[in-house]
DNA sequence: AAGGGAGATGACGTTGACGTAAGCGAGACG
DNA sequence: CGTCTCGCTTACGTCAACGTCATCTCCCTT
C-alpha cells in the first residue's frame, strides 16, 4: 500500500545483502528492478524473487540454476512448451531436493550418534570439575 | 582383507572424482594416503573420509568446514580440550543442518504446490493430444 | 556556492575448488 | 632397447560470486 517500491538501500537492510550483490543479480537477470531515471526501484516481485534466491543459495544451488527455477514461479499464461520444459526441470529439482533431504536426515542421525559418544567421553572429566 | 590399500586410479573409479581432486584434498589435509616411495596409497580410513567429504559438499559445506567436522570422527583418545572444541563445533553444525532440513522441507512443499498447479495448467492440452 | 549523501557505472581484485598442461621417474612389455 | 602407462610435482588458468576502488551524477542542506 504505502510503498510497493524500495530503494537499493532499503533492500540491503531488509535482506542483509550488499548493493553490489543486488546489482550483480540484476546483471544476471535474476532481478529486474524498475528504473526511475538511473536509479533502481525494487518491486514486490523482486522481493519475492530475492527471498527465493537466498534460500536457493542455502541449498547449494548456483545462481544459474536458481534463475531457471525462478522463471517458473511467474509463468501464468506462458507458452505451453516453455511451461512443460520448466515443469520437467522443476520435477528434477524436486527429486534432487528430496534426495538431499533424506541424505541430510541420515547425516544428522550419524552426527547425533557421534555427539552422544563425545558426551560420554566428556562426562567423567566434566563431572570432576 | 584383499587390498586394504587402493591406488589413486582405483579411487577415481570408485568415487568418480579426478586424481587432481584427490591430491588437492590431500594438500588441504582432508586425506592422508600413505606413501610408498612417491606414490599414494589410500586406506580404508581415507575412503571413509572421502565419502563424508563428498556428502558434505552436497550439503553446501566448504572443504574447510568439512575438514573440521572430519577431525571429530576419528578422535578416540584425544585431548579433552580439543574434543570439547570439536564437540561444540559439531553441535553448531548439527543445528545448522537441522535448520537446513526444515527449510528444505518447506521449499519442497512449495515446489510441490507449484508443480500441481503446473499440472493442471498442462492437463487440458495434454488431454487433447 | 559548497559540501555531503545516495546511487550509478566501469573495471580490476579475490577466494574456493579444482582443471590443465609441461616435464620428470619408475616399472612393464614387445 | 625404446616406448607406454601411471603417477608425481610445479605452476599457471578458470569460473562463480561477489568485494573493492575510482569516478561521476543528482539532489538536498547549510
Amino acid at each position: 500500500m504505502t510503498d510497493d517500491l524500495m530503494t537499493i538501500r532499503q533492500m540491503c537492510d531488509a535482506f542483509d545483502v550488499t548493493a553490489r550483490t543486488l546489482r550483480f543479480y540484476e546483471a544476471k537477470e535474476l532481478l529486474a528492478p524498475v528504473r526511475v531515471g538511473t536509479k533502481r526501484l525494487f518491486t514486490r516481485r523482486d522481493r519475492a524473487r530475492l527471498k527465493l534466491i537466498l534460500r536457493g543459495k542455502r541449498f547449494g544451488f548456483s545462481l544459474e540454476e536458481i534463475r531457471q527455477l525462478l522463471d517458473m514461479y511467474d509463468m501464468e499464461g506462458q507458452q505451453h512448451l516453455q511451461l512443460r520444459k520448466s515443469y520437467e526441470l522443476a520435477r528434477e529439482r524436486l527429486s534432487a531436493m528430496e534426495a538431499q533431504r533424506d541424505e541430510l536426515n541420515e547425516a544428522i542421525g550419524e552426527l547425533k550418534d557421534q555427539l552422544s559418544w563425545a558426551e560420554s567421553a566428556l562426562a567423567p572429566r566434566d563431572a570432576a570439575e
